[in-house]
DNA sequence: TAAAATTATTAGGCTTACCTAATTATATTA
DNA sequence: TAATATAATTAGGTAAGCCTAATAATTTTA
């Protein structure tokens, strides 16, 4: 299995590879806040596992596995800014957490945030009115005013 | 500021003092998984940073610094315990996860992460309609079929 | 209260993931 | 193509948090 470090580096290149369409030692040490050394020994360990092809001094791609795990972090990782965001947390914030809680949650978590984020996006309106109403909670640190209304499920 | 691995022994001795009156190092050991000498470095480090009150050969108790630290930790970690039972993950992985997301978010992100829990527990029915509904389609992996029903809030 | 059992600490090591400084390889430009 | 600049690697070190084995303190029991 890959350490939580190896994941924000798998994680990292797919990213990189994606935007960038390399992954250079450089750009990963900058895109992660560490230094190069720290990138090529990580490089390294990666080659090791199996996840990426890294001949010295070439940029890196990933193999199948490496894509798989990578492309699963970076679905969690979307996953859990999304539902920050659905909880009026910054998008930068957000993301920021997101790094950091994708290594965190069991499979099970993964899951049932999946559906629960799968649930929030089919909801008729596309945003359901619960949520609506848990925005003007967070705002006023009250419920909304019952507004007596009756007029649901056909849109408002 | 306290590591993740800090915060970790604050809250179980925390816990440890709340169920057991004391927290001793084979206590703290065997709660935490790990072994003995782990638990007397980690005391010192405690100590040294005015989190705890450390002698030798004696159990521990939390210093008033401590004793916030630590309640700030277990708050959060029993809010996102409460938000993952929410999503149906079941108590034990709940809190599993719990302990190792409790150190991973902002902030801000626990800020809003509180007010989503209070606003689910301020919900008329105790249990809001679009949780059952979620319930719903965490089972079955689509919206509860429309009934057409308009009688809400009045309760059902 | 002395011997045995328990509990805690010290000593010495390991691994992970970082770092700086020095070196080597590649790429650019005169 | 030789000199320079850039990029990447190697060498050697650090800190955190864990470990086992050995030792020391405390508590229990005969």
């Amino acid at each position: 299995m890959a350490t939580q470090s190896l994941e924000d580096y798998l994680e990292a290149i797919y990213n990189s590879l994606n935007r960038r369409g390399h992954a250079k030692t450089n750009e990963i040490a900058s895109d992660l806040g560490v230094k190069a050394p720290s990138v090529t020994e990580m490089f390294d360990k990666l080659r090791k596992k199996g996840f990426i092809n890294y001949e010295k001094y070439e940029g890196v791609t990933l193999t199948k596995r490496g894509r798989e795990v990578a492309k699963d972090v970076s679905e969690v990782h979307e996953n859990i800014k999304k539902f920050l965001e659905l909880l009026q947390v910054s998008p930068e914030q957000a993301d920021e957490d997101a790094c950091k809680v994708e290594h965190s949650l069991s499979e099970e978590s993964i899951v049932q945030l999946n559906k629960f984020i799968d649930f929030v996006e089919s909801c008729p309106e596309g945003e359901a009115r619960w949520l609506k109403h848990f925005d003007y909670f967070s705002e006023h640190g009250e419920l909304p005013p019952a507004t007596g209304d009756k007029s649901h499920e056909q849109g408002e």
